[in-house]
RNA sequence: GGAGAGGUGGCCGAGUGGUUGAAGGCAGCUGCCUGCUAAGCAGUUGUACCCUUUACUGGGUACCCAGGGUUCGAAUCCCUGCCUCUCCGCCA
């Protein structure tokens, strides 16, 4: 949510940002809007406080035994009145958060403008593996193997989910646990374990809704969703909080399944794990004061990239442009990992600033030293999607055989077990 | 799922229709005072929005879980929802 007194007084800055997104919002009805708002406001308030005024009256008469009737009767009108008013207020009011929430976030100025072809690449890690064959995709090692198992899947649920199995499940679990523990020891992050349902107000506040209704999963006797990212419950822990200034900065870290629809991608990426309705992530939150929010987005960057150099596979970070980014964000980095099967790049991890565009919506805040009420701002950035990254191993540690060489740093993860054979067992 | 109780300010806790944004206590802050600690005295302490202003200057409105309703007027009465607690049932 953007601040409303920005888009009255410099409704150019808000316009501009629109177009760079590539986004078609109605400034105008805002505008028109917020402007009824603060008439309505104003005529409203001051019928109230006649009818305030002549309540003192009318008890102040009685106590004193005069017959107040005549104001009474008076007052009637002026009450109609107020109720008329008010619910022109609301209708207005609600007109204006519903369009309010449809508008995105302002870019910030490092951003590269374009579309996605002006993202750029800022840094490259890693060398591509290089090995005297011909790398099979992760859908042809699991399959044969045995260790992922989509058709078992797609009988209990459907297409696009997937069984993990024996030495799969215990490599998925094992990276789980990696990332958890290294963003808890050497990040400093507080693990949260959150639900994954949760109400539609979390959704606004973190910006999946309204925009994103179609990409979720919704149970519908409840009026709950789904989490499509460990970002929402995290986020609004928060919400309608006004915190200490020494609590912040807040970091947290949590590992959720995520469920998304992916409405709109079939036939797309059908094979093996990178487009999944539920896959499994280990995100990282932070909440920060407002001067300190794009050095800990650079901070943030660093945690989710040394998951992979401690891995050893190789990736490069981009910083998106204002037309590729997401609706909520200000500034986001992406960092893709190479799958030596797919001979590509996915991407395994997002990390965005928010700037106060979250903490509006969920109403974070905090007290300053002034004794001054601001809100928040928020960042997120996941410390590492597994969907991406087991795919990675599988592809990049592979060998002619089939078999699959553990990343060392993940061994003892393992239980001391360094290898999958072609046969999906433990070497 | 069945039966009951309840949700008031940072915390505790009064308050069942009329100067109650809200008694009292605790905590916090500001003065005064005591050679330190403790005690004492006086004052003060929320958020959002509207109007006004050079200014968080001044004025106003709203907020006692949320949303409706009754009324000239509601923290107080009625309805709905949400949440918490107790007992019973069921259960990983």
């Amino acid at each position: 949510m953007l601040d409303r007194k920005l888009i009255r007084e410099q409704p150019e800055i808000i316009r501009q940002a629109l177009a760079d997104r590539g986004c078609e919002c109605d400034l105008d009805e805002i505008l028109e809007l917020e402007k009824q708002r603060c008439e309505v406001t104003s005529q409203v308030e001051r019928l109230k406080s006649r009818r305030n005024q002549a309540g003192e009256q009318i008890a102040a008469g009685k106590k004193s035994g005069q017959d107040v009737q005549a104001e009474i009767v008076a007052m009637r009108g002026i009450s109609g009145e107020i109720k008329v008013l008010d619910g022109r207020l609301k209708e207005v009011e609600n007109r204006l958060d519903s369009e309010l929430l449809k508008i995105p976030n302002i870019p910030h100025g490092s951003v590269p403008r374009g579309d996605e072809r002006a993202n750029q690449e800022i840094r490259c890690w890693g060398e591509l593996p290089r090995g005297e064959f011909e790398y099979k995709p992760h859908w042809e090692l699991g399959e044969r193997s045995g260790i992922l198992d989509p058709v078992r899947a797609a009988k209990i649920a459907g297409a696009r989910f997937m069984v993990y199995r024996g030495a799969g499940a215990r490599l998925e679990r094992a990276l789980i646990q990696f990332m958890l523990d290294l963003n808890i020891q050497e990040g400093g992050y507080t693990e949260i374990f959150p639900p994954l349902l949760v109400n539609r107000d979390a959704m606004i506040g973190t910006g999946q809704l309204p925009k994103m209704e179609n990409d979720i999963f919704r149970i519908q006797a409840e009026e709950l969703y789904l989490i499509p990212t460990a970002e929402v419950p995290v986020t609004n822990l928060h919400c309608q909080e006004i915190l200490k200034a020494g609590q912040l900065p807040i970091k947290y870290v949590a590992y959720t399944p995520c469920f998304r629809r992916e409405a709109g991608t079939y036939g797309k990426d059908t094979k093996g794990l990178v487009r999944q309705h539920q896959f499994n992530k280990v995100e990282l939150v932070k909440i920060v004061r407002p001067e300190t929010a794009y050095a800990e987005l650079e901070d943030l960057v660093q945690d989710a990239e040394k998951i992979l150099q401690k891995l050893e596979l190789p990736y490069r970070t981009l910083v998106l442009s204002t037309g590729d980014m997401s609706f909520a964000s200000a500034k986001s980095y992406d960092i893709e990992v190479w799958h030596a099967g797919a001979k590509r790049y996915w991407e395994v991890s997002s990390c965005s600033v928010f700037g106060d565009f979250q903490a509006r919506r969920a109403n974070i805040r905090f007290r300053d030293e002034a004794g001054k009420v601001q809100y928040c701002h928020t960042l997120n950035g996941s410390g590492l999607a597994t969907s991406r990254l087991l795919p990675a191993i599988m592809e990049n540690y592979q060998e002619t055989d089939g078999s699959i060489n553990m990343p060392p740093a993940l061994v003892a993860y393992l239980g001391g077990r360094k290898k999958i054979t072609p046969d999906g067992e433990w070497e």
